[in-house]
DNA sequence: TGACTACCAATTGCATACATTATGTGGCAT
DNA sequence: ATGCCACATAATGTATGCAATTGGTAGTCA
């Protein structure tokens, strides 16, 4: 995906630290692959500019280490680093839901919720994991853990969650490539009452 | 401070990103002033091309919103953003802790604590908020925080933490100037006995 | 044979010239 | 008088040429 083409539609230089990012975040690299300005520049088919650009971006973001004067390592994220991570998010939500238990749910925002947790509901009754369910599934998560993050209008917490997605699979809702993290119902199952606690508990003013 | 010159002698590129920082974090921008690159690189003496990269950099940083079209706007920070950012400092901080209460102190972090209280405690019981106690807490403070962050091993509460030092102000330990806030006894016999509950509830293991 | 030096290649960083896009303004037509 | 269209201006985005720094390598001297 995400052929050079792509580069002349989208806004070329955002366009090219998504490309970039889209190459790091799928793994695209191996640890000790040297990621310079002018290897991706050819590849990518544009001048060096946006791609320096890019890394500079891609750099400060997170995703990439520095290698002082010989180019850029891809950041290797572990195991224990998603588990990091995902406490940080945890947290951080848990910060979110809290506000929004405060302040109470506006309209729009609990009708939100439910139609999530009823999505996931259906996925579980219906009780078959295929594709379209696990599409389903990412897009009411997506929906959501964004509804929290956005309602708890605290705008650092979304500063602090976007930097938690340069993390493989680190975002939330993401629908995962098959071939990384095997989607069982039970997994669906855990998320789906835990969004059920968590919307109650906002609810009932926690 | 930071004049011109100074890009001369530091690495360029940073350091037009450290000088347009320190401009926007010393308010030295008015909130409906625009800033662009053709403006900022006449003003620092410098091409547009590192200024345009400075740009962005602290764009992703959030300390500028973009105008689309237009330059962008220093990020205000009022009040408000102030309380939210410490709220995240707080459960951020809360996280370490925590990690840091089941793993159980090291000796130099469990003396660090130990030395940050103890310096604090003296500032009160001498009772005289000068200069002097307010730099001697700011370090005292900075030691606490910093441990705690650092002891609960987790890079990514590192990496949203260094995001929130973007506010003014929002630095944990930062010594203020005077003229933002006055310092007064009580906040610090606060922010003391709030240490204080801190640690015993690390050493005892939460 | 080992270490030091000098050179060469590769890479980042900067500046300038050029292309593109968006906004704002002024004039014209209805 | 108001609305629309066109043009000018300013701002961002891109490419290329050049400088400076750095890492690697080879050659020489002790």
């Amino acid at each position: 995906m995400n052929s050079p083409d792509k580069l002349r539609h989208a806004h070329g230089e955002e366009a090219v630290a998504d490309t970039i990012r889209d190459m790091l975040t799928s793994n695209r690299f191996a640890s000790h692959d040297r990621i310079t300005e002018s290897d991706l520049s050819r590849q990518l088919g544009v001048s060096r500019t946006p791609v320096r650009i890019a890394l500079k971006l891609l750099h400060a973001e997170g995703l990439l280490t520095k290698l002082e004067g010989r180019g850029y390592h891809a950041r290797q994220f572990g195991e224990d680093a998603l588990r990091q991570a995902t406490e940080v998010r945890g947290v951080l939500e848990g910060l979110a839901a809290q506000r929004l238990a405060r302040t109470g749910l506006s309209a729009l925002n609990r009708e939100r919720l439910e139609k999530s947790v009823q999505a996931t509901g259906a996925i579980i009754t219906r009780g078959i994991v295929d594709q379209e369910a696990v599409e389903a599934f990412g897009v009411a998560n997506l929906i959501f853990h964004r509804t929290i993050m956005q309602g708890g209008d605290n705008p650092f917490v979304e500063d602090c969650l976007r930097r938690l997605k340069v993390m493989p699979d680190g975002g939330v809702g993401e629908v995962l490539p098959a071939d990384r993290v095997t989607w069982s119902l039970n997994r669906i199952i855990v998320s789906h009452s835990q969004h059920v606690i968590i919307k109650t508990a906002i609810e009932t003013g926690d």
